[in-house]
Order: C-alpha cells, then structure tokens, then sequence
DNA sequence: TCCAAACCCTTGGATGTCCTAGTATATTGC
DNA sequence: GCAATATACTAGGACATCCAAGGGTTTGGA
C-alpha cells in the first residue's frame, strides 16, 4: 500500500470498542476485522501473480477444480457447491474461461438441465503454469509461520464446520 | 449455506496439492484458501445484519470510523488510509451515504483540494443502532472460542504488519 | 515570481458477488 | 399418463473493488 500507518487500526477499533461498553465483544470484532483486511491483501497478492496468464483468482480456482476432477469435467452445479460461489458467479466464470479457451461447456449425457465444463488442452496448460506460480510467489512466501499455519487451519476449519461448510 | 457438503473442500485441496508433489506449500494454500472462505461468510453474516438499516459493511465502516474521529469530520484521503481501500472505494460509499442523508460533504477550510465528510444527526443516530445490532448478532456469536480470537489477533496482526499496513 | 511536480477527488471501465426472475428439463405423485 | 413440484442454468440489476485518466489546488525549486 503507499505508506504504513503508525499504528495498526485494527487495535485502535478494538480500544474504541471497549471504551464505549462495548468490551465484550471487542475481540471477536477485532479477529473478524483482521480477517476481512487479511483477505484483501491476499487476494491481492494473488491476483497480482495470475494476471500474466488473464486470470483472475475466481477463474483460476475453477481451473484447478477442473484440473484434479478425475473424469476431466464437472456440473457447473457441482463446480458451484464444491467452490462454493453461487450459479451465477460460476456462470459468469465459466463465459469468460471459455472466451479464452481454456474451458468448454458440453451437454451432459443423460441430463438435459446440466451442462458440463471441462479443460481445453490449452487450459490444462494454463492451470498447471499458473499452480506453479502461485505456489512460489504466494503459498511459499506467506509469511505465516507453520505453527501459525496449523493454528489457521485449525481455527478456521472449525468456524467453517459450524458455519455448515461441511459435515466431515 | 444450501446442503453442508460431505467433506471439507480446502482439505480436500490440500490433499490434492500434497499428492501433486506441492507438499511444501500445501498448508499455507489451505490456510490461505481458508481465510477466503471464512471472510465470505463472516461479509455474509456482517451484511445481512446490516440489511435493515440500508447499509453495506463498505458504508458501515465509514460510518463506524466517523463515529469515532474527535472532530466529528474526515478527510477522504485519510478515511480511505484508515479503512485501507482504494480512494475511489471511499468515493462512492459517500456518494451512496450522502444520498440517504447519513453523512455530509463540505469543503476543508485551508486546502481546496480536500473534502471533509461528517456525520449528520441521522447517521450518528444510525451508526449507533447498526454497531448494537452486529455486536449482538455478529461479533457477539463469531463462533470462535476466546482463546482462538487471541490466537487471531496476534497471527494476522503480525502477517498485516509484515506486509507493510502499519509499522506499530 | 512562476511553472513543474505532487496531491486530492471524481469519472468511466472491467470484474466479481449476490439476488430475483425466467426458461427448460426431470422427477414425483395422484 | 399428466399435472405439480423440483432442479439447472442464464439474464438483468445492485454493489463493491481496483485501475487509469482527468481536472483543480498546493507546494517547491529554478
């Protein structure tokens, strides 16, 4: 960003939280701030590294769900529960993947309401170049140390779980 | 959301880049893919709170930053470096705020280039009534245990600042 | 003193997300 | 077998974010 604040603002809401009586709560408001400003800087970071392949992070995730799908291609329902986006975002995904060649949309075989998305040979490529650079310039160098990591996982595996993510 | 799926899709994604020879950054992808997730749900929850009162979370933050500010008024330039979004993002959540009559425009009084926003007796009053309804709502039943939120805090505080948004 | 560089805000464009509604196809139940 | 209900995808609209560019105001060095 241009130029760090002299101090975080995230703390300065949790003070003024909990100097208007509202100390209960000014952690978790605190932890959920930090969460949204984290979020934006990763995405951030992460679309960075995609735009020399005319990716954006909500393409490239299709992408790589396309790319570890065994049978090659998936529902655009599936695809929307497993990324979980709504349809529409996947759609819209989905016209700009395939103006660029890098997915298809076929009509599945035996149901006439579903339609398939697969990889073009050209968007396997691009998944697999655009996987290894987000590996090095983003997942490599997050800055979060393993024990934090785990810690991550962890905590937010569980927020999600109770949020009914998933039963598992 | 609809149906909880029957597994965890970011484990399920970890497993993927662990098997595809990307074990070393496997965890930072599931944790990193992890706050994605969660920042969607916790936005969802944030603004469906705030539904009632015509207010996105983009506008509340500003409402809730002028609330506090001693003068009462804001430069743009510095809500948009306390809020840490782009200018043209503080642009037209005032636009949209003066519009419902919740905060004011005036001129700054010795530099013609910047304009000072305030809140007006109606957005005071706003502000108020929204922060008691996302602490009860929101911030009151984050779902995170105390000792995770401090584990928040202090994770994401360090990774905020080691990416340069304060140097606190 | 005066003009170039720096700074502030706004406009216009591209993307992404969600919601609501509409069309087409399947499935269910009487 | 046929009508009612459910499911799948898409179109259109509201918002938010960022970037690039433009116009007005200040500041600072020649």
């Amino acid at each position: 960003m241009a130029v760090p604040l002299p101090r975080d603002p995230i703390a300065d809401a949790q003070r003024n939280w909990e100097e208007h009586g509202w100390a209960d709560v000014a952690a978790p408001m605190a932890a959920i701030t930090a969460v949204m400003r984290t979020q934006q800087i990763l995405l951030a970071r992460i679309e960075g590294a995609l735009k020399p392949f005319g990716l954006t992070f909500a393409r490239y995730e299709l992408l790589a769900l396309l790319s570890f799908a065994r049978s090659g291609a998936l529902p655009m329902n599936k695809a929307s529960a497993l990324l979980q986006v709504h349809p529409t975002s996947v759609t819209n995904a989905v016209d700009r993947l395939e103006g660029s060649g890098l997915v298809a949309r076929s009509p599945h075989p035996t149901d006439g309401r579903t339609t398939l998305i697969e990889l073009t040979a050209e968007g396997r490529i691009v998944a697999k170049r655009a996987t290894a650079v987000l590996n090095t310039e983003v997942f490599g160098q997050s800055g979060f140390d393993a024990a934090d990591v785990d810690q991550l996982i962890r905590i937010l595996g569980t927020f999600r779980r109770n949020a009914g993510d998933f039963t598992d």
